[in-house]
DNA sequence: CAGTGAGCGAGCTTCCGCTTGACTT
């Protein structure tokens, strides 16, 4: 017989989820009786040094503790041996089944006679969770075999291929079925670049003068067609038909256009976003928010003011729609639309997380800007501006266009006046900057306009730009590869491979990058088909309603997988040498053409007389700034562990040295390079590296 | 505060997707 005392301490209810800022606020929401947890993720997983697989065997999968999750598995068991109940409140998605799955597996072994129940529950709010803890279910094993099979399947093709190119090219190096189609959109941009010949073409605008004013227009159409000026000659040819003394306003257009709010921000969307509007990297974005859904000290008290971060989803909880909705009405009365804004969901989304939105639209931007540092304030404004925004009625325009013609030529002017700012009454970081259009005029048909001048212009067709981390997230995303936890993560293990480089937004391919891309698109260019993720959603669809068997879907993909990597093994050349870049610069010690090579800590300069003349060195950097040193800023590092520092190559003579990395700009007052800083005071911004000069350049935004 | 590449041939690198940390200075 158990005493009272023992016994009150087995009466607990155990909810394990995933995020520990989450188990806070669940704890908050449950009270006494409950022990909230989190597993910080997946708790088991396949062996990382090893493939893991059994192929022959069903592709049975070896599941492990992940290296360093074994402490959080004990206390899980812990809180269990405490508890008369245990509830699973992973995520609701694929991911979530099975992390709920395996502790679920690794507590009853330990404790057989525990009920272990599945619960779930779309959004952080104490209706939502209670109503889960009522009604829970089974672990849902279709989901369960789904999630599996995407995982062997990412195994099967990540430890076949990147051992090939370790053989082949360098050690260390990946391929993958996410990373490799990124890399593959980004060199085949690099190509059209390459290949891009500018064409030139002019345009045509003409400058009317009313009221003292000048006023531009641009050319419409001639003849009733639009037209196209390869050369000046062209436009010459024309302008001398045009009587210039016979403009008239020959036609006046109003067309009313109403535009409509954006829904509230999902992962990819936020990065988009903040990549465009702030240079923030996917990375530092993820970061930032982090912060806020974790929690900001306001004074009083702690709290997290997003919701959860990593979403695919634009969905709003009812109770956020009925705060939001009453914000708007105290606030833009005018502005509430009759009903809640609904976004309907992607078909790729699995719905586990609400949008991203504050958790409570009464805290605007201003009043907790004084507890935010300047990135989390920007990123915290723009979360906010589009949330209450999404629930506001649409902004109207007036669209005006005047045609002012002479003979057949037709010139025209747009003006744009807004007649209900709808949304645009809470934007302030996101409001939209070409608001103060041309300065706006009015004319009355049949009105005689006077002629000023005609302005030619020349341009030349542009390249397609460069990736951006904000266009190859789209990218991924609509095209559903990847998840909102790796979109980032995904972008850094390409630069860590030394495949791309970022030069300011730009994403560019090495010359190894171009060379691992050739190699996996020739010998696989099934895996880096964006179809291939397509298809394999569509088949884990499949398994997960049980109209798919997962040991067919694997024993065809495998098949002829093995025998192109085997192929692969056999055939390929070796590559070790082959993305060595020549530099234009000579050896100071023999002569030689100075190559550029990859180490193990980066590229660096080494002699293509290797190993008769052992002379190298690291990449410059930047000029060193100490006066008449004539020397190279270089990345140095003490040891293999320890952290970059930058110095002189006329070290020891010259002994300049700094931890800030420096950038690829130079001061404009001095000349000397700038270094990137972030304080509580300016946010992010570029600073001279002398503190005498003491440039800093802060961005607007 | 100041490494890197051959070979020698141990032992090791790698995937995608969940989650946060902290031994830098």
């Amino acid at each position: 017989m158990q005493s009272k005392k023992s016994k009150s301490k087995e009466d607990k209810i155990l909810v394990i989820v995933e995020s520990p800022a989450k188990a806070k606020t669940i704890n908050k929401y449950l009270g006494k009786d409950y022990i909230v947890a989190a597993s910080m993720g997946h708790i088991i997983d396949l062996p990382k040094s090893r493939m893991g697989i059994d192929v022959q065997n069903g592709f049975k999968p070896e599941y492990i503790t992940v290296r360093g999750k074994g402490k959080i598995l004990n206390e899980l068991k812990r809180y269990a041996s405490k508890s008369k109940e245990a509830l699973l409140a992973s995520d609701n998605d694929r991911e979530g089944e099975a992390i709920a799955y395996h502790i679920g597996e690794a507590i009853a072994k330990k404790h057989p006679d525990l009920p272990i129940k599945r619960i779930v529950f779309n959004e952080i709010t104490k209706s939502a969770i209670l109503d889960s803890i009522k009604e829970p279910r089974e672990i849902d094993m279709n989901k369960i075999k789904a999630q599996k099979t995407r995982r062997t399947l990412d195994r099967l093709v990540g430890y076949n291929i990147s051992p090939i190119l370790w053989e082949k090219v360098k050690r260390g190096l990946s391929a993958g079925r996410v990373q490799s189609v990124a890399l593959r959109v980004i060199c085949e941009r690099e190509e059209e670049i390459e290949a891009f010949i500018p064409k030139e073409y002019w345009t045509l605008k003409a400058e009317f003068v009313k009221n003292k004013k000048e006023i531009t227009a641009e050319l419409h159409k001639v003849d009733g067609e639009k037209i196209e000026f390869r050369n000046k000659n062209e436009i010459d040819i024309l302008l001398e038909k045009i009587d210039v003394n016979n403009f008239v306003v020959s036609n006046i257009q109003t067309t009313p256009k109403t535009i409509k709010p954006t829904p509230p921000f999902i992962t990819s969307k936020l990065q988009q976003t903040a990549a465009n509007r702030f240079n923030f990297t996917s990375k530092k974005t993820m970061s930032v928010a982090q912060q806020l859904y974790e929690g900001i000290d306001l004074g009083s008290e702690r709290i997290g003011l997003i919701t959860y971060m990593r979403t695919d989803s634009t969905r709003i909880s009812n109770q956020a729609i009925d705060e939001v909705r009453q914000y708007i009405a105290e606030n833009y009365r005018d502005a509430l639309p009759d009903n809640a804004q609904f976004y309907s969901k992607s078909d790729k989304a699995q719905d586990a997380h609400e949008a991203i939105r504050p958790t409570s639209a009464y805290r605007t931007p201003e009043s907790v800007k004084k507890y935010l540092t300047p990135d989390q304030f920007k990123i915290y404004s723009i979360i906010w501006e589009r949330f209450v925004a999404s629930q506001m009625i649409g902004a109207v325009y007036e669209n005006t266009v005047f045609y002012i013609t002479s003979g057949n030529v037709d010139f025209k002017i747009s003006n744009s006046t807004t007649l209900k700012e709808g949304f645009n009454l809470c934007l302030n970081l996101l409001k939209s900057k070409e608001t103060e259009k041309s300065a706006k005029v009015k004319f009355e048909l049949g009105e005689k306009v006077n002629f000023k001048q005609y302005l030619p212009e020349q341009h030349f067709t542009q390249a397609p730009p460069r990736y951006t981390d904000a266009a190859i997230i789209k990218f991924l995303e609509e095209n559903g590869i990847g998840r909102p936890s790796t979109y980032a993560p995904t972008i850094s293990t390409l630069q860590d491979r030394y495949y791309i480089v970022r030069k300011s937004k730009q994403l560019i391919p090495t010359v190894l990058g171009k060379l691992i891309n050739k190699i996996i698109t020739t010998s696989f260019p099934n895996i880096v088909d964006v179809d291939f993720t397509a298809k394999m959603e569509k088949d884990l669809d499949g398994i997960e309603n049980g109209t798919t068997s997962d040991i067919k879907l694997l024993t065809d993909f495998y098949s002829p997988f093995i025998e192109k990597v085997e192929i692969a093994q056999r055939s390929l050349e070796s590559h070790k040498k082959s993305f060595e870049e020549e530099t234009g610069e000579l050896c100071d010690k023999c002569g030689k053409p100075m190559l550029k090579k990859l180490g193990k800590y980066g590229f660096f300069l080494a002699c293509s007389g290797f190993p008769e003349c052992r002379n190298s060195k690291p990449i410059p950097l930047a000029d060193c700034p100490r006066e008449n040193c004539g020397g190279k800023i270089v990345g140095r590092k003490k040891a293999a562990r320890g952290k970059e520092f930058y110095g002189c190559t006329n070290y020891p003579e010259c002994d300049f040295v700094t931890w800030s990395k420096p950038t690829e700009y130079n001061c404009p007052k001095c000349g000397k390079f700038l270094i990137e800083k972030n304080d509580k005071i300016y946010g992010t911004y570029k600073l001279c590296i002398d503190e005498n000069c003491g440039y800093k350049q802060i961005e607007e935004h």
